[in-house]
DNA sequence: TGTGGCGGCGAACATTCGTTCGACGAGGCT
DNA sequence: AGCCTCGTCGAACGAATGTTCGCCGCCACA
């Protein structure tokens, strides 16, 4: 006896729009209303065989307590991601020198924790141009980072230029007792210049391509 | 008088951990214990003060009825997109026929919903191979698409090749009498097919890197 | 020194809510 | 017919929960 009844599918859609509307969940009574049921029993009933086909858990003791179980119901992991600006061959960007990012009226990203690799302090930027285009990074994308403060041969990382006062997103390469920061785009070319000059400020994670 | 006191600030921060946890909110006494404050008054108290100050709304004559404002706190709307396999230049894909996912153990990918343009009905795929590389979709990356049945020039479609069973992501054109299916990628070679043969199954929205 | 607002306290109260209980009808089975 | 299960119903009980009220200490301010 997998299948559901009319009366338990009807109730379990009523549970994810009442979720997914107010943010929490339903009591018995709502249930009752929103789905046209006479009876708190028949829902407790209901809610029961629920339970045991393993759609839902509920907490007892806890009103309210009921938590759709699977992919359809699980809320996915969200974190917000601050989108600090813009990198590009130009512009320099304000970078945290902490973890605070008290100021709520930052405009952020919503993504998915997998695609911040569940690391914590991730940053977001835009990227103007296509310094990086081969390596699939556009015009408008938008990068995220983890912050850092090293990087190893090949590694995409945003760097701070001391002498030219700005940031960059390059690929990085330390040879012999130069940096070389490679554009990913063949009719640019690599910036040369000193470990001393320059200052990682994070490392490349992922990228999103958020309009067409 | 803008500022929140510790205790204030105290109850929000459990506010967000409470209902990052569990999926729904804290009860009052919740809050009290998680708090460590000793009155129930006291909770209701500042609760009020919180949303006198716009950081949260109360849903009176209902248990439980706390929601978090702001962009810190508002759930981001998220959409699952069915993974319905892989394309290539190869393997034929299982595409839907009507708009029922009913098969809950489907594989899928959960985004916001600004990354499918708030359109329904949308599918991922996971790309293999690198045919639309110069296009910035590599192997590996999942594609959203919309369902479609046609496409005008330079669309980047997932289509039905009847001649040989398989579906491709290519860039489309339609010329004179024949089309053209352009992978973005210069060591390849467009396809070339009569418009009899080619079935559009859906249009490019936008792609993720999910892996670095 | 008195006054009033603020924040807190504990207890009682009123409502919401989950659960239980007895009963009923429709079917299936012996 | 007798007996069982399933799904339903209405009512009631009791636990969980939100709200109110009087009282208190602190502190700025007149």
């Amino acid at each position: 006896m997998k299948e559901l009844s009319g009366k338990q599918a009807d109730i379990l859609e009523f549970l994810r729009s009442f979720i997914e509307e107010k943010d929490y969940p339903p009591s018995i009574r709502d249930i009752q209303e929103g789905c046209g049921i006479s009876s708190t029993s028949v829902v407790d009933y209901n809610l029961r065989k629920l339970e045991e086909k393993g759609c839902i858990r509920r907490d007892r003791e806890v009103s309210r307590g009921i938590e759709i179980l699977g992919a359809r119901g699980r809320r996915p992991r969200i974190v917000e991601v601050p989108l600090l600006g813009s990198i590009a061959a130009g512009q320099p960007i304000p970078v945290p020198t902490s973890d605070r990012w008290a100021n709520d009226s930052d405009e952020t990203v919503a993504v998915t924790e997998e695609m911040v690799r569940h690391k914590a302090n991730v940053f977001a930027l835009r990227v103007k141009g296509t310094s990086m285009v081969e390596d699939l990074i556009d015009d408008g994308d938008i990068v995220f980072l983890e912050p850092a403060q090293s990087a190893v041969n090949g590694d995409r990382v945003a760097v701070w230029l001391k002498d030219r006062g700005e940031v960059t997103l390059k690929r990085f390469f330390h040879e012999g007792d130069r940096v070389r920061l490679q554009p990913a785009n063949s009719t640019m070319d690599p910036i040369y210049t000193t470990p001393e000059n320059v200052e990682v400020q994070g490392r490349f994670i992922s990228s999103i391509r958020p309009s067409d």
